[in-house]
DNA sequence: TCAAAAGTGTTAAAAATACACCCATGG
DNA sequence: CCATGGGTGTATTTTTAACACTTTTGA
């Protein structure tokens, strides 16, 4: 059997990357330097090639266009109507990725790019159905954020319960109350205390916590199903 | 810009339907008529076309290869390794689909045909990465079952609230109290008593219940999260 | 009359919610 | 000394979990 018979595809991998600042959640954006839409804002992505997986397309385009690597990343969906690409037929493997203040700082300081941090409540019109993959993305974070600890991908490595519960609020659009969160996350006994503090602000200094993977990966094992 | 440029993967469509009866989960399974794998057991499906969608194409398929139409059809992965087939660069858009007995019987009739019915608990070697592609259906029909109302479609338009225990019981692994499961599902409101029995059973004769999607339309709209 | 599954309520335990004040710090 | 967010405990309500017997039917 010959697989020239049926008609191949181009295949595209694009990224719908969010990062988290100030109780606002941010899309990384490029602006479109060829045809179509050129001059217009879109996803960061780019086409398969030969020997790479579709997670390595991933990868090295977070990479080539954002700066950005060791992050998470997990498929999101693959769009593959008729006439989503005014050039012929191109299927869409889109991929969610978290990515850490750290690094978010690092994208945005590539000032005169093209690339920058848009905040979901801004986004400008998109090329193709860019609007759509994002919306796709960002109803994946909410659901997702609820049954899986990810919130602290948006994080840096070392982060304040204050700032976790605000990623919560942020991404679920729902406020909630500090002593219950506390309670309840510190409850589940993934999260660390340090004994680093943020320092230099005007009031008590609040203690920085971690993720510890080893023991939440034990709980995971054991059966545990993490719900928010 | 050039789409030529840039190597075109074949991609085809496959289709992880399951089926259910008398406490099993079954996949639906076709045996390979050409070469690569010839004569192994697959996950029914094809290459996309010109002018189809992937949806349009995996509905496609199950009409073709399933005689089926009308079922619970959703997206589950796309698999992407570059040597997932011998002959060269294929993608696989993978779906999900449940069937209901009625159709399950229909598939199941095609006695002499190249399909079948395979208990999951069963499984014979399977042709390209398709094992692992029924691995990702079940885990994802286990993860779903949980919070959306899906149970049902795997079950006739009418049925009992036993029937409906079973499904969970098999789908997630686990016994059920019979009380505390009616008291829940029923207290949702969106299962409908009918005034129809399961007559000539040699035991008190159940209910038939059906699911109204009207109701559970209205209760999803007021942000209502089912949960088993 | 027997075997088999249908159907039905209550109580106890656990989890979720609501709620308010003192503490530490930098300016 | 003031403004700011950090940090903490308890009582109430809601939800979940455990549990056993009577009913209906066909063979």
């Amino acid at each position: 059997m010959d697989l020239s018979k049926y008609p191949r595809p181009s295949v595209a991998v694009d990224l719908v990357v969010f990062g988290y600042e100030t109780r606002r959640l941010s899309v990384l954006l490029v602006k479109r330097g060829i045809e179509p839409f050129k001059g217009k804002w879109a996803l960061p992505g780019g086409f398969v090639r030969e020997n790479e997986s579709l997670e390595e397309t991933a990868r090295r385009e977070l990479q080539e266009e954002a700066g950005v690597a060791e992050i998470y990343l997990e498929q999101l969906y693959t769009f593959g109507d008729v006439k989503r690409d005014p050039r012929g037929r191109v299927l869409s493997v889109s991929y969610l990725a978290l990515v850490k203040p750290e690094d978010y700082r690092l994208v945005a300081s590539t000032d005169a790019s093209d690339a920058k941090w848009v905040p979901l409540t801004e986004l400008p019109p998109l090329a193709f159905d860019h609007q759509r993959i994002i919306e796709t993305g960002h109803q994946r974070l909410k659901n997702k954020i609820r049954y899986e600890p990810i919130g602290f991908e948006l994080l840096p490595k070392l982060f304040t319960l204050s700032q976790l519960q605000e990623i919560y609020e942020t991404v679920l659009e729902s406020e909630l109350d500090k002593r219950n969160f506390r309670k309840k996350i510190l409850g589940y006994g993934f999260l660390k205390e340090t004994d680093k503090k943020i320092e230099k602000v005007p009031y008590r200094q609040p203690t920085l916590y971690r993720f510890d993977t080893a023991t939440y990966r034990k709980l995971k094992r054991d059966g545990f199903q993490f719900e928010l």
